[in-house]
DNA sequence: TATCAAGGCCAT
DNA sequence: ATGGCCTTGATA
């Protein structure tokens, strides 16, 4: 098959994939637009704005929401089975003016934004409906909300951090209540139910069914009552010490226990996540996605498992010791702050930990680094393994490596800190403990402690370098933005 | 019965 | 070949 003409394949299957259309097969685009989303405003904007070209949107077409002269083309194509032939480099720029200059290029972008080739009717029949009927119906109520939400967080100028997280927050807290990560028709799984099957940029946390009925439906930015009062409320068996424990109010928090291990600590470690079961329930959440969504190339799949991951590192913080005490716009912004660096020592030491040369997912499965350095990610490859082979050297533990987490979660320096004072206070206490803790524990390591912190700007210099690459790959359409890991990455961009 | 996404038509 | 406007007809 040449590789510059357009696949057959995608014609000759139209009638089986008709016969075996269901919704839960629709397959999430993964293409908006290209361009930057400045704010909120803008975004419902291009809801207005054919995802291929940028034209005026005429209303919904084999899908989604597309100008006419696409609709048009799309169905000439497919119907008359056209081959095209790109006399470039088959990445040419689909826009208003020169759509016409490519079809070759046109056609693939309609694809890449998720027109469905089984919406064109093999038998020509005109009129009625067809199965994406329900699709469009829910796509148009979540645009709905979506309108709504803006309005709210647009309105005032002192809103608090960013209402998505917060809704992400919440949603965690429903997911955890739910228990389960696999879906519930009473309380699914956020990350799993967000998903929206058409082109909207945005999840709609908010449409998704709380369990506790008693939250309310708005965005509760009078903080001090419904959203920190239940962040309060929830779960938080692994933390049983009273909260005064940890202020700074108490004289000596880094008493050494008999282990050699600081109190600090020992309570840090506590509120790990139990890996194991972390393990199995991004599993699970991978699967359940794979099967709704169909093959997911290996970069979308690596956003997913990243988006996976930032939900547990939410549930995380917002169960460990200290965060959990915070207020809520503190724990965004901290949040916000620190989630790719969160990714990034997670990273790291799994790798440190296993002892082995292969990169480790959180699934226990190996990372193809020869596919990421195809992906543009060498440098970044590089970087991470420099920083394990010293954290090997260094003969890092957990102990150390969950000082390091808390200490990159725990930012005093990020802006706009109501209680930065405090978390500065709590900083100190963990560099005390850990400096306890590597000088009595690794005393032939010289410098340990030193030499463990000088590894957190590296990480954070990484954690900037992937997070340009993101949204690069947003911009160029080639992230799944109905994600946590999209809202983390705009949230920083304000 | 109104809606609105399919297909069709035809000037450009 | 393109794209704006027209016709159709199952579904809510």
């Amino acid at each position: 098959m040449r590789p510059d003409t357009v696949d057959l394949m995608f014609f000759g299957g139209a009638e089986d994939q008709w016969a075996d259309f269901s919704l839960d097969n629709i397959e999430t685009p993964t293409l908006k637009m290209d361009f930057a989303f400045e704010n909120e405003e803008l975004k419902v904007a291009f809801d207005d704005m054919c995802p291929v070209c940028g034209d005026k949107v005429s209303g919904y077409h084999y899908g989604l929401l597309t100008c006419e002269s696409c609709k048009g083309f799309f169905k000439r194509t497919v119907q008359n089975k056209k081959v095209y032939t790109c006399i470039e480099n088959r990445n040419c720029v689909i826009d208003k003016t020169q759509r016409k200059r490519c079809p070759y290029c046109r056609f693939q972008k309609c694809l890449k934004v998720g027109m469905k080739l089984e919406a064109v009717r093999p038998d020509r029949m005109r009129g009625g409906r067809n199965k994406f009927g329900p699709m469009y119906k829910r796509d148009r109520a979540m645009k709905q909300q979506q309108r709504n939400r803006v309005m709210v967080s647009t309105r005032p100028l002192n809103v608090p951090g960013n209402p998505e997280i917060s809704n992400a927050i919440r949603n965690i807290q429903a997911a955890a209540a739910a228990k389960n990560c696999t879906q519930s028709s009473v309380a699914p799984q956020p990350a799993m139910v967000i998903r929206d099957p058409l082109n909207t940029p945005k999840p709609t946390l908010s449409d998704i069914p709380r369990p506790v009925a008693s939250i309310p439906v708005s965005y509760g930015y009078d903080v001090t009552g419904g959203v920190s009062q239940l962040m309060g409320s929830m779960s938080g068996p692994l933390m049983s010490e009273p909260k005064s424990t940890y202020s700074a109010a108490v004289p000596n928090p880094i008493k050494v226990e008999p282990d050699q291990t600081p109190r600090l600590i020992t309570e840090m470690v506590r509120s790990e996540p139990d890996y194991k079961q972390l393990q199995a329930k991004i599993r699970t959440c991978l699967q359940s996605q794979m099967e709704m969504n169909g093959p997911t190339d290996y970069f979308g799949m690596a956003c997913k498992l990243a988006d996976q991951t930032l939900f547990a590192f939410v549930d995380w913080a917002r169960n460990s010791m200290f965060f959990k005490d915070l207020k809520v716009e503190d724990q965004m912004k901290l949040l916000q702050n620190a989630w790719s660096e969160l990714l990034v020592i997670d990273q790291c030491y799994r790798q440190v930990e296993s002892n082995v040369e292969e990169m480790i997912l959180v699934t226990g499965e190996v990372l193809d680094v020869a596919k990421l350095r195809m992906y543009g990610l060498g440098d970044i490859v590089d970087r991470m393994t420099e920083i394990i082979k010293r954290m090997k050297e260094l003969k890092m533990d957990r102990k150390e490596f969950m000082c390091l987490k808390f200490l990159l979660l725990l930012n005093p320096d990020v802006p706009g800190l109501q209680d930065n004072h405090a978390i500065r206070q709590f900083q100190e206490q963990i560099h005390a403990a850990l400096l306890d803790y590597t000088m009595s524990n690794y005393p032939e390591v010289t410098e340990k402690f030193g030499q463990l912190l000088l590894r957190l700007p590296e990480i954070r210099q990484i954690s900037l370098q992937g997070e340009e690459y993101l949204y690069y790959k947003h911009l160029s359409g080639e992230v799944p933005y109905n994600s946590l890991l999209m809202e983390m990455l705009h949230s920083k961009r304000k």
